[in-house]
RNA sequence: GACCCUAUCGUCUAGAGGCCUAGGACAAUACCCUUUCACGGUAUGAACCGGGGUUCGAAUCCCCGUGGGGUCGCCA
């Protein structure tokens, strides 16, 4: 008889108060890499038992966050405001089996001691006032007050498990004191409704961030208590922002959603978070399949990495030279379309991505790239100064003629361009730098001769009268 | 303050006792390419936090410091 081995089910369980951020992804990016690599499942859970700060917007922002990535689940999501029956049934089970117990400290009564125990220097933790224990009298219970339930946490020993990322970690039950698990209002608390969850979803491996580390005992204990198994744990670090502190909004970019605002391919973003802190030898670049063939948590670093813009940039940068002219013709459309710009189906946006692409580091850069081909172009008086001299226009006026009957074919233009540059003893320099300023108000633009195919004679020859030849 | 985690170039990292005069990548610098600006190519500089051990031998193992991060809620 042969026995399975258990199946890989991780999840990633975001609570609903913000957006997706660029830590959450990478969580999550590890977690659903983790099941995928070992045929499992990835399950999706939002945690909004905090009513006050949860958001159906947050929700909404969470979803469309993964959607972009392309982290697709396989199960859910499940809110955990719809298991409420489920918490209050194994509540009212702990209750009855005495791992659980009421306590009525009001607020204000642990707010004071907390108070005193931090001035005493000391860790600030419940005293167990209400703790049941054999031959001990529990004090008379105050009239007009609701109970919180606290979980009766074993009070010697210590907890232990096999961290997937840090290796052993080992902590001492008397660092922990019997924490809530349901509010006076019967509501139940974070550490309760993620080990009934991780338990009913018969979550194997539990891969979160590194601030959860401290949470973990806690519900080791829970799930003994409950007569649950208990999942393997991964604490994955914390990602700082670009200079080393906490990330925070000061660092902008703080939702995955903005990274799309900025003009980063999903890859991009994708490739880069797969190797913070985690790799494979000497592997930089990879696609998404790739990396689910080779993740493991063996080569996740342990310490917190920090966020490198410029890295990200030269991953985008790569990622645009690859991406197909057409997706990226779409990008053009739809940046251009955000700054009131249409742009029109001549020249083929396609097309100009094609010209563009190369030398792009965001996908924003290159709708300015291609705004020029859509809107009337101006070049600056200081532009028309330097450039647009005498002589530059002379030349302009004679290639402006020989371009009115010439075939529009890169290498057509090329040798067109060239005979201007016979006629008028210029060098290319002189006469196509005029030239871009001319058709679009830049200096600067990919080969001149592959600009002036892309806008087409008409256009060309209309923006060249323009500048009144 | 207590507890937990952590420590290799500026940054992300390779490295699991001898393959290390420490490798790769981003960034930097220089040169080449060039029809401008980029792209690209080549090259260069740049690190094992400090101190003790263990060992024939330590970036790798142990201890102590120090730095960094995290957690100490009727938030998640």
């Amino acid at each position: 008889m042969t026995v399975s081995p258990p199946a890989v089910r991780t999840r990633f369980a975001p609570s609903p108060t913000g957006y997706l951020h660029i830590g959450g992804a990478r969580t999550a990016l590890f977690a659903w890499a983790y099941a995928r690599h070992h045929g499992g499942q990835f399950i999706l859970r939002i945690e909004d038992t905090d009513v006050a700060r949860s958001t159906p917007e947050a929700v909404q922002a969470i979803l469309d966050g993964m959607q972009w990535l392309g982290l697709a689940h396989d199960e859910g999501p499940f809110y955990q405001m719809q298991r409420m029956a489920r918490y209050k049934e194994v509540i009212g089970q702990m209750l009855a089996a005495g791992t659980a117990y009421h306590c009525y400290t009001s607020i204000e009564a642990l707010d004071a001691l907390r108070a005193e125990q931090e001035a005493n220097k000391e860790k600030p933790r419940y005293d167990g006032l209400w703790r049941p224990e054999p031959g001990k009298t529990l004090p008379s219970i105050p009239p007009g007050l609701s109970p919180v339930v606290r979980f009766r946490n074993p009070t010697g020993g210590v907890v232990a498990w096999d961290d997937l990322v840090k290796w052993r970690i080992e902590i001492s039950n008397a660092e922990l004191d019997d924490f809530i698990i349901a509010r006076a209002d019967g509501t139940p608390t974070y550490n309760f409704c993620v080990v009934v969850d991780d338990w009913d979803m018969r979550i194997s491996h539990v891969i979160r961030g590194d601030d959860h580390v401290n949470n973990t005992p806690r519900q080791i204990n829970l799930l003994q208590a409950l007569g649950a198994p208990v999942p393997r744990y991964g604490h994955v670090s914390m990602i700082l922002g670009d200079d080393g502190t906490k990330l925070s909004k000061r660092h902008g970019a703080v939702s995955v959603m903005q990274y799309d605002e900025n003009g980063y391919l999903p890859e991009a973003v994708l490739n880069y978070l797969a190797r913070l802190g985690w790799s494979h030898g000497d592997e930089e670049i990879f696609s998404l399949e790739q990396f689910v063939e080779w993740f493991d948590l063996d080569h996740i670093t342990a310490s917190a990495a920090q966020f490198n813009t410029e890295k990200l940039n030269w991953l985008n940068a790569h990622y645009i030279k690859l991406a197909d002219d057409a997706r990226l013709g779409g990008e053009i459309v739809r940046r251009l379309a955000e700054e009131g710009v249409t742009a029109t189906a001549h020249p083929d946006p396609a097309l100009i991505a094609g010209l563009y692409k190369d030398r792009v580091v965001n996908l924003n850069e290159l709708a300015d790239c291609a705004h020029p081909f859509y809107a009337a172009v101006h070049p600056s008086d200081e532009l028309a100064a330097q450039h647009l001299t005498a002589a530059a226009k002379a030349a302009l006026a004679d290639l402006r003629r020989r371009l009115a009957s010439a075939d529009f074919s890169p290498e057509a233009l090329s040798k067109t361009l060239k005979e201007t540059l016979a006629a008028t003893g210029m060098k290319m320099p002189q006469v196509a730098i005029p030239l871009r300023v001319a058709l679009l108000g830049q200096p600067q633009s990919p080969a001149i001769d592959r600009v002036l195919a892309v806008l087409g004679r008409e256009e060309t020859l209309r923006r060249l009268d323009q500048i009144g030849l």
